[in-house]
DNA sequence: CTTTTTGCAAACCCTTTGCAAGACA
DNA sequence: TGTCTTGCAAAGGGTTTGCAAAAAG
């Protein structure tokens, strides 16, 4: 099934871009739909679906929490701060060889990983200490 | 808040107990009613919940999908069978000093991470054998 | 007695689906 | 034209919440 180039798939895929940090699904359908009010929720959930099963863009799949998308399709880590809930990248170098062992371990064929950190973002941090 | 010791409290600690593998809250639920009927659903989503914030289950949190429960509280990760849902143990060293990297990558007080592999179970990849 | 818990039902969030109308190639 | 895609609204899965009644300490 080949993939057509719709004028909605331009319309999300920039505002995906314009969005900085790891914006949801409906976090993207507001900010389009600001420009383009006939723009459905549906088209935006399905694009950026589609995008990212593309790998033109990144999937990031939180614990509990709604999917987030990210403009760059390179492979990093995050972190979740269990406060406000903002999601940070991590740079950390991605774990080599894991999956290898996850497949020698489990007998399952691997086909990827994911890693998320928990924690408390800068900014909480310092309202913690301040109100402490 | 002293937290209290319930019979529903051991009702559903029981009942994850036996039941093998990950089970998710709703299948707790439904397992632990057949005998005790009057068991509210919310309550097993709660009690299940509160005993894996003390630590006295695991909770394997899956990407796009029910959290599922453990009686065994010590930390591993898990393989999610991407054909059938399955979920597995992975008995794979826990990462070590990765929490740190990511604390100072990022500037967040890093409380733990997740770890979870995507793949094909040992069963879906006879059924792709065989099928092929 | 006081405070936590329970059970119920309804609410909630995030996402997907069915389907007819519309847009691409 | 053929078939992808869209938009809408409704359904769906999983989990949480408000609240009065019941139970624990």
């Amino acid at each position: 099934m080949p993939t057509r180039n719709t004028v909605q798939r331009q319309i999300i895929a920039e505002g995906l871009r314009r969005l900085a940090n790891h914006p949801t699904a409906d976090e993207v359908y507001e900010a389009v739909r600001e420009e383009h009010p006939g723009i459905g929720r549906a088209t935006v959930y399905r694009t950026l679906s589609l995008l990212a099963d593309e790998g033109q863009i990144g999937r990031v799949r939180i614990n509990n929490g709604a999917d987030r998308f990210d403009h760059r399709a390179f492979e990093h880590y995050h972190v979740r701060c269990t406060h406000c809930g903002r999601v940070d990248d991590v740079m950390v170098p991605v774990l080599d060889g894991v999956d290898e062992a996850a497949a020698g371990a489990s007998g399952y064929r691997i086909t990827g990983h994911t890693l998320q950190f928990d924690g408390v973002c800068p900014a909480c941090q310092a309202c913690e200490a301040s109100s402490a």
